[in-house]
DNA sequence: GGGTAATTGTTAACATGGTAACTTGTTCCC
DNA sequence: GGGAACAAGTTACCATGTTAACAATTACCC
């Protein structure tokens, strides 16, 4: 077996994208009939956890770029799950929140979406998920810290 | 600290998202520099270790869906950095293989691209990048076993 | 062997992701 | 307080993702 070919399925891209397809398949159809995008779902989700947010933080918790964001978050305005609502101190950005209808959205769907987590939980094993768990946080903290790039957004933890 | 947040930062598709974004970043710079994009660079880097293969094996391989990976293929074939050979035994499917212009391409970015990886190993550790590797390859074989789908095509490794 | 189903790959249509350029507003700093 | 640098967000553009429909070929199987 060449080098090359090794180092290949080996990349940890290559894996960390395959287990990521992997996890996904399990949450997907569910996102699907409940007629939300994955990145959608993100929004939501991290939504559900601050009260209020901008989008400059919204985009660094979602890990979605600023244009990529700003679409998204027009949608779901347009389908009344979110409210935008001016900042005072700063007419740049806008708070952004849950509407009651998207608190209620999420109340509907999260239900599923855990049961999928558990049957990961229970098809993984828990001690295996834990160990994965610190060591992506662990490698992201070690890579992260170097070469932010212009315009970057720290993407910190909740 | 509500649980739903403790939830959606500890999410595993978050993690896996958030973890391949910080590797992801080692390598764009020298891809982009190079004229190829991140899934081009997939496919070149997939073809590098198989002499020849279709388009399906391809799709498998690199964790691309067909049409995407149709288009890349016809760009790559007009750039001449690969060749489409017909296959004799099955007329629906060609055989692709790298170019010597597509060899070449990739001898002059591999080195960097393993220069960087180095530099991840090192920031990571050794150890801790195996460990990874090896919970990775265990989740995706745990969770990858169900619910193949509809036109599915085997991931397998390399 | 001949009709039906399955497979392979492509194209079409539309939504999304990313980069860069742009607009507007804010901060800095002299 | 005024001009330059910076910051937040949106828009424009192009490559990709996704779904469906399609063409061509092959396999099934009666």
């Amino acid at each position: 077996m060449p080098r090359s070919l090794r180092t290949f399925s080996q990349s940890l891209p290559m894996a960390l994208l395959r287990a990521r397809e992997a996890v996904m398949e399990r949450f997907r159809p569910h996102l699907r009939r409940h007629g939300v995008t994955e990145q959608q779902w993100r929004v939501l989700r991290a939504l559900s956890s601050v009260d209020r947010t901008t989008a400059g933080a919204l985009a660094g918790l979602t890990v979605l770029s600023a244009p990529s964001l700003s679409r998204i978050l027009r949608d779901l305005a347009r389908r009344k799950l979110i409210i935008r609502k001016d900042s005072r101190t700063d007419q740049r950005s806008s708070w952004i929140s849950l509407s009651v209808a998207g608190r209620a959205f999420l109340n509907r769907v999260a239900p599923e979406s855990e049961a999928a987590y558990d049957a990961i939980e229970r098809s993984v094993g828990r001690e295996r998920l834990t160990a994965l768990h610190g060591i992506l946080d662990d490698l992201e903290r070690r890579l992260g810290a170097e070469a932010p790039g212009p315009r970057y957004i720290a993407r910190r933890r909740l």
